[in-house]
DNA sequence: AAATTATATCGTAATATTGCAATGTAATAA
DNA sequence: TTATTACATTGCAATATTACGATATAATTT
């Protein structure tokens, strides 16, 4: 049917495979790599750096602001959009993780 | 219509994506977590740490295979997966870039 | 107040993902 | 050779994502 529900799995894999979502699609890479060049964070010229219209740009905002990947705050009549670093430490985290566990238990197998 | 084109993304920001995508689903976090469990990595048995179908645990290892964050190698019978630390490697070092880029221009807004 | 600017939401068509029963394949065991 | 075991693939229904035109909202300027 295509609907496995979240309960089957811990908080940690729910949270962390809404991030990774988040991310998964080009589109939404690109905006978190033009936020890192611009120095100040009004951005409402994200939509001028991406071939998507604007309706479909303010939708992958919303997602990624949903994901806790970046946060908005109103700044007059713009809005000033930027990455979270808690979000991003969180990931590096993980995979510094599993990085260290790899580590540990070296060329066992494959 | 629902389709971008990748050509109007970087390389780099195509493959991320592609690699975040195939962790973005809590199935596919949870294989991930799981394999790094293991001693050996001869895991026919991911099926039944799963609250899932054989066929469909059998497409998210393809997934996480296409996408480069595991590799299989058929030991016999069965098939030996384990994590491709290559591609951790390089997911960590994109968001330990971000980062850093972050510390350089703290406090500007937000 | 009317126009402009910046962004969000709605509605909807095209497409992709997800899950699984049924079935296929290929190595191993009996 | 006939199971059996360990996966993969196919086909398909349910659902989710993606993109965008049209329209709404809300602050700013004129």
């Amino acid at each position: 049917m295509g609907l496995t529900k979240s309960e089957n799995f811990t908080n940690q894999q729910n949270e962390l495979a809404n991030i990774a979502k988040a991310l998964g699609h080009p589109a939404r890479m690109a905006i978190v790599d033009y936020l890192l060049t611009v120095d100040t964070c009004i951005c409402g010229d994200i939509v001028n750096e991406l071939p998507l219209a604007q309706p479909t740009v303010s939708q992958h905002l919303k997602e990624l602001k949903n994901a806790g990947i970046i946060k908005g705050s109103i700044e007059g009549n713009a809005i000033c959009y930027c990455i979270d670093e808690n979000t991003i430490e969180k990931l590096k985290s993980y995979f510094d993780n599993i990085l260290s566990n790899l580590e540990k238990r070296k060329s066992t197998c494959c």
